[in-house]
DNA sequence: ACGTAAGCGAGACGGTACGTCGCGTCTTACC
DNA sequence: GGTAAGACGCGACGTACCGTCTCGCTTACGT
């Protein structure tokens, strides 16, 4: 069917929107890992041959949807760097808008497979946040490595948007922002801080 | 057939143990989601059936597993807690003894429902190990929960650990945990240190 | 669109023509019962919902075929009965006219349903020709009875038949025609001739 | 599990016998191509991975009760061959005591595949028997190829095979096989007859 | 010759059966 | 009593084909 405009059928969005809906929804329910498809296209009342018409399998249909939120991501310029805080609030508003999404690829709930790649994303992110605050490799072995660095301030950013989806009332993006800040900066500065103090 | 002594039957012994190997290797190699239980028997030379007179699955598998090596910890002393760095450095050279155990339960190819439990159990021993540092609850809205802190420290813990047993030519347990000590403790004390000193 | 004359839009006879020529040579390569639409329509360069469009399914597409071809038969004539030597002749000489379609719904490759339904169709023909031979009724214990040897003529027919058409070099119409006059009769005739002159 | 004795699991032998009931009625009611392992095993009480471990489809399952079937006939040396009208009696007499079976495979419900092969067997049979009639190869045109002859021979008997099958009340063996002789013998018989006469 | 209704291509969709694989339970014989 | 061998019921998998359905384009027909 040659689309004259670049539109997609409408019936084909619908199929993916509800299959994509159900995925959310049944991970949160008993988790990716026991989610079958037909858990999945039963819950989006669709036929489970049309899942496979649009996606290889569930991790297909995840991949397809974490890709489509990021678009929206980069829509809404909600990227981190440049070190500006207010880019880090925007990163905090667009999850809260998605938050179960969130709250699955980041939370117990994701399968093994997913949170460490999101956590790979995460870890570019803060990177580019973080690289213009600093980027010698002293081969000091006092310091730690910049690599472990970064990974562990991945864990520990990964960490903490978990425990903030999960909290019941979860506090102002803006408030959250302030607390990480702290933290983060904490890991990737201080350490310099009191060993140019120290000696 | 009552065991006189406690020593289980040496044919029983041998079986689980078998198994037990099988499951670190075959989750080395394919990932714990992946591996099956005919995958586990094969390779460990053992009727399937032998398997479910033991084991009721391979988490149940994998749990029994983690308690024994948490039993060979115990019994080291290697606990971490009162906020002795030789504690650090004890844990550290436990699990330089088992890497492939800890790569698996904390690396990439853990499934979703083990790092996380695991997660929490690094955070309880973290929580242990740091709360005699302080243990008031600040409702200051400029400072950090404390959940927060050590939800955050936890998992920066984790991932330093999982970085730490990626590395081809991992550095001492002492080097390591040196700079755990470091980047973690910035976590917790930095802040108030900043807070106390800012005003 | 009421068409004033009978004949049916041209895109109509050559959709249909393509059809029937791909049920054909699509029997021929794999099988009636291994055909599918969708091989039919791949083969004939036809989108498979127009073949929705014309036939129920593949079983209403050979039977329309077949019935035209019928018609070619009788419009040629070619019927036999009246006990005409010439009859049968010019039913093979038509037979080799199709000799993939009659191949296919005579032969090995012909589905269950369809060559039953031809050996009842042939049965009628044989017994139209060879009804005045003689039409009584003797319950004697020692003839077979009028009804199995007509059902065992039709199957022979069909079996010579579906031999001539599986010769690589078949034999003319007329010598075939000889050949199964021979044959034929003497089922039907020399039973009672021995028995005529056995006592 | 080595088996002392050479006798097959008796599950096994349940389940076996259970799925090549169901196949013969089911085939009865619905016809061999309609037929689905579904209907076979839900039959058969038997689930349907059990099917497929043992069979690998619906013709496998239906090739190996033949081959039972065959087995029982060479048992009871029901084989005919050595011209002895006896023999043509017991193979009857077998054919009867497995009426569904025959009726399946000779009749309109078998599948293409099936009773064609089937021919091609009672062709190779009836070549046994009669063989020793006569062997001469004439390459005269007046006769019907030695060829021609057997294969409508073969059809001749499975169609009227068919028809004593599908009769309510069917004859005795004896009377029927009194009934093919008679038929049979025509066709191979009485036109040598007759040639060696009418000149 | 040309406007229009039909035929047609493209393909989404709900169904149903397929054959495979893994699970956890069980029975039976061997050691 | 532990183990090997393996049958069995269960249920998910991903694939294939079915027959139905919309929706635009294109084309042959009738005026």
């Amino acid at each position: 069917m040659q689309k004259l405009d670049g539109v997609e059928d409408l019936r084909v969005r619908r199929t993916r929107k509800l299959l994509q809906q159900a995925l959310i929804e049944g991970t949160v329910d008993k988790g990716f890992a026991a989610l079958t498809v037909r858990d999945i296209t039963s819950r989006a009342m669709v036929n489970r041959s049309t899942f496979y018409r649009h996606y290889h399998d569930k991790y297909d249909l995840l991949e397809q949807h974490i890709n489509a939120i990021y678009e929206v991501l980069e829509e809404e310029g909600g990227i981190i760097g440049e070190g500006r805080h207010e880019g880090l609030i925007e990163l905090f508003k667009h999850i809260q808008q998605f938050p179960d999404f969130y709250g699955v690829v980041l939370g117990a709930q994701a399968d093994a497979f997913l949170s460490p790649s999101f956590r790979q994303q995460t870890r570019q992110r803060f990177l580019a946040y973080f690289q213009q605050t600093f980027s010698e490799a002293t081969s000091d072995p006092e310091t730690p490595p910049l690599d472990l660095k970064f990974t562990t301030v991945a864990s520990a950013g990964c960490g903490a948007l978990a425990w903030w989806l999960e909290q019941e009332r979860p506090s102002t993006p803006e408030q959250f922002a302030h607390w990480m800040q702290q933290i983060i900066s904490d890991i990737l500065v201080s350490t310099r801080l009191r060993q140019d103090s120290e000696p």
